[in-house]
DNA sequence: GGTGTTTGTTGACAAGTATGACAAACCCCG
DNA sequence: CGGGGTTTGTCATACTTGTCAACAAACACC
């Protein structure tokens, strides 16, 4: 409680509860909302009115479930009102979506993209016209416009990002460093809305931790493999960002002091252990042929290859010890695996189990669960456009104008 | 913001708020509480009447600043009326304090107990006595009385402590493992109060984050040194607890793969590498004689001595490693060493700077300030005493009594 | 001693939730 | 088909809390 409770601040924190109740929870009777917030039914009968008066919620008729008493309608988030605009920029792919408030992605277009073509003007260049294409395909405008209102745009990037302003401090992948996306970005589009920047391990913890495998999870890890190891923290509920918004580069916890010298300049890092191109590698496989490759290695390792089950073996157990320093310093209940790992996860998932419960610190006391992400890659869409919905989630009737009669 | 903001809350909120600004900042003018809060100068009249009538706060007559305009009474916190009582059980001594809510310590009492003697039965009468004693030496009761009123009692245990109830789950260093602390100490010493158990490091940590080395910084790492390493962490301003309450278990990250066997059974943790043993045993001394031994390797380093040099760079290695790891996954913008780390830190300053230059993700980017702890041993004193508090601290008006005319 | 500035005090006001009475809508039962 | 029991929405009212504006008090400065 850094901020003073003023008067207003009151009704905000009412209205963004309940918004933030019917995304958790779905759609909910207006009774269920009583007994989750520990209002009164007039105050959630204001607040839900409210809701409904900006265009976040609809109320349908109640259903009939059986049981005495007068039956509540239903209130749901209005899935059609606001969407966000989510823009993906990976190193060998662009995507944008429409996505709704309720999690759902409304309409996507991904675009790959060769490997040289990632500096930052030809990065934004190619969204523009993405973004077109998305607008075509989807019949929307990503402008205001009269039916489906554009609340704000979230960018994922492969880096790391300020959590402050957006600015991309480096983006190692892409060859960024110190680029201010969010503002090439919104001059390139003009888009009328605030443009978000977030890690794409940050973005996917945020979208697994509120509508995948982390649901109910108020202590989780996203741990997210793909070139490079990434990673997204939620405590107390709440994505840690940490002082500046780095928070999460766990791929770059030094694992193997005797290892090889990390892209990042430091030696042994989690990443020159675990990922696609230690994998790869280990295998005998070639290390840059990204996912074919892998699932190659998957039927090898399924037909009995040796070498292909010593290379799942060896993941398994790096794995293994950057997890266990994980659990030991942040004891989550639930450890997401995400991108490569969620993949390969049932081949090793014996074996990591193994190596996990022998370097946990006082194991049998904890039980931390090891899951698959559930979004599989709409897990960065979703992220991306829950940052962009932050400050509506905060302040739903500031930011839709609070026009009621 | 999970729970609604119903009326009564708004009153508990701004008075905590007040409260908080109080300690924070030290004895401030009513004024300054106004910019500070952004509350009206009427709210603050009216809390900080009702925070000096439950006596937590007390008024004292205006400075002379030499500025124009009516001069603004002074407001502090009243270091009189309400006291915790810390309890300290470490491997080899037992302590006991009496702290104000400022964080002062009014009155403390430790006693060196033998290794043989630490059985969890052994350990309560030994509390109890030492209680009886400190309750001789300050003058106090522990139990409720006229002048001070005790609030509630703080446990320090190097171990495992569940978040909700305080139970032990595991203290290695003691042997102990599924012990109610809480409730032997409760019915031994009948306070009246309730008994709320943490970490050592926890605490310690808890105490550098208010009053110490940690204070302004809203992401911290502490670090603490002893027989073996612990470790309590700050998020967003608040203490990390975990899904159970066990985060900050850094020293059972693993960090050495071909590493020596740790007690806690995995391999290659943190403190295998780091702390009190492992530095003595480098160096070539009694790795079990303690802090004199400490005093005697700084010495023989400071004269030149050659393995007493070797050891310390060792030990600043394995330092940077270690605390490279926890900067990429939590980006404080502060790491506090406590205990060993912080008697032994100027000693081996520049070496660890050196390597965790090399460590850091992008090092260049960040601004990490490694510092020693300032409350020494009070610390964990402190920090017990602030998680007695806690309640007062959420609702102090509910805690008090609030019976205001 | 007057002026300007800052701040505490006071009472009227506004915003929001709580309360309680009542009506509506459902189930069950006869 | 109608009455009793139950749950819930609605409405008017009360209460709590912070805000606002006017005024008085206490200081520095001239």
């Amino acid at each position: 409680m850094t901020s003073a409770a003023r008067t207003p601040q009151v009704r905000r924190s009412n209205l963004a509860l309940v918004l933030d109740q019917l995304r958790r929870r779905g759609p909910s009777s207006r009774s269920q909302l009583v007994a989750a917030t520990g209002l009164t039914r007039s105050a959630i009968a204001g607040l839900v009115g409210e809701l409904e008066a900006i265009g976040l919620a609809v109320e349908t008729p109640p259903a009939r479930d059986g049981r005495p008493g007068r039956p509540s309608p239903v209130v749901r988030v209005d899935s059609r009102c606001v969407l966000a605009l989510a823009i993906e920029i990976f190193v060998d792919e662009i995507a944008a979506a429409f996505v709704a408030l309720d999690g759902t992605v409304v309409s996507a277009v991904r675009r790959p993209r060769p490997r040289n073509r990632v500096a930052v003007a030809e990065t934004v260049a190619d969204v523009v016209s993405l973004v077109a294409q998305l607008e075509a395909a989807s019949g929307h405008s990503a402008r205001p416009s009269a039916g489906h209102r554009l609340i704000g745009c979230g960018v994922s990037v492969p880096g790391l990002v300020r959590d402050i302003d957006g600015f991309v401090v480096a983006a190692p992948n892409l060859g960024w460093i110190d680029v201010s996306v969010a503002e090439s970005l919104a001059s390139a589009l003009r888009l009328g809305v605030p443009i978000h920047v977030g890690n794409d391990a940050d973005l996917g913890a945020r979208a697994e931790s509120r509508f995948g495998a982390g649901v109910g999870s108020d202590a989780m890890i996203f741990v997210s493999g793909e070139v490079g190891v990434g990673g997204g923290l939620v405590a107390a509920g709440r994505p840690v960002v940490g002082h500046l918004g780095f928070a999460g580069e766990i791929g770059h916890v030094p694992v193997n002091p005797d290892g090889r010298r990390c892209r990042c300049g430091s030696i042994g890092c989690w990443e020159t252990e675990v990922g696609e191109v230690a994998l790869l590698e280990r295998a005998g496989l070639d290390p840059h042929a990204g996912r074919v490759a892998v699932d190659e290695l998957l039927e090898r390792a399924a037909a009995g290859d040796r070498r292909a089950t010593r290379a799942l073996a060896a993941e398994a157990r790096w794995l293994a010890i950057g997890i266990a320093g994980l659990v030991n310093v942040l004891d989550p209940d639930t450890v997401v695996l995400g991108g490569l790992f969620s993949r390969i996860l049932p081949a090793l998932r014996s074996r990591l189990d193994d190596e996990l419960a022998e370097r946990r610190y006082v194991a049998a006391r904890r039980d931390v669960a090891v899951v698959g992400a559930t979004l599989g890659p709409q897990a960065v869409t979703v992220g991306a456009a829950e940052l962009a919905f932050g400050r509506l989630l905060e302040d739903p009737a500031g930011v839709m104008g609070a026009a009621v009669a």
